[in-house]
DNA sequence: AGTATTTGACGTATATTTACATCAAATTAA
DNA sequence: TTAATTTGATGTAAATATACGTCAAATACT
């Protein structure tokens, strides 16, 4: 991009789009969907039901993790990867006000 | 990404991950809501209420059209672009239907 | 204590995205 | 007819995403 200019838009509309890209991968959206299933939730448990090496599930993870999606807990070696059902309901509302705000009821095409 | 591994996901998570990563930028968010409050909606009218240049947002409009949430209509020299408000409702459906998969009501973290 | 397991950090290679400039074709205006 | 406008195609450079291998640290097992 050379120069990112994502910081000249509404604050509003950037931290949706982060929102978007978090789920912007089908990788991602597995995991989700994998960690809802799965309350005892290990990690390398994920990477087993995805066609993706350790490595790669772990960085979409990261991901996850990062736009707080996801929580990882800690017990000894391993790590307990659940979902943060607060921040999906917020991801639940962010994406209604958005569609909201490009619903037009009377919307016509010219 | 060396080896591409997303046609070995199910075919409807390879569609939604699509749809988010084609909303996974604030400037196509931008130009949705544009285009949601403007009927008369010419090209350059777009590229004039974004911080970005003309060729930017023509690549943005294009990766919009190829998931169908807007359309061209091509009038002289100039192209109207407007959304399309059924395929608008379908991705409200889409979204809606993964957020259920992922909403269990009686989830806890470990 | 010594070995095995699990994880995250780091590095690397390739692909894709982002942002733009330049150009040619088409159409409109003078 | 000539000049101006509008657009999409093409090319390019830098940034980011994707996929993975290797490694060291921490913990669990024998």
């Amino acid at each position: 991009m050379v120069q990112s200019k994502t910081e000249l838009f509404d604050k509003k509309l950037v931290k949706d789009a982060e929102l978007f890209k978090a789920l912007a991968h089908p990788a991602r959206l597995r995991i989700l969907q994998f960690l809802a299933e799965t309350p005892a939730c290990i990690t390398g448990d994920i990477s087993d039901e995805l066609p993706l090496g350790r490595t790669t599930v772990n960085q979409h993870l990261k991901e996850l993790k990062k736009v707080g999606l996801i929580q990882g807990h800690i017990l000894g070696v391993k790590t307990n990867y659940c979902l943060d059902p607060a921040k999906v309901k917020e991801l639940e509302k962010s994406i209604a006000s958005f569609l909201e705000s490009i619903n037009f009821e009377n919307y016509k095409c010219i």
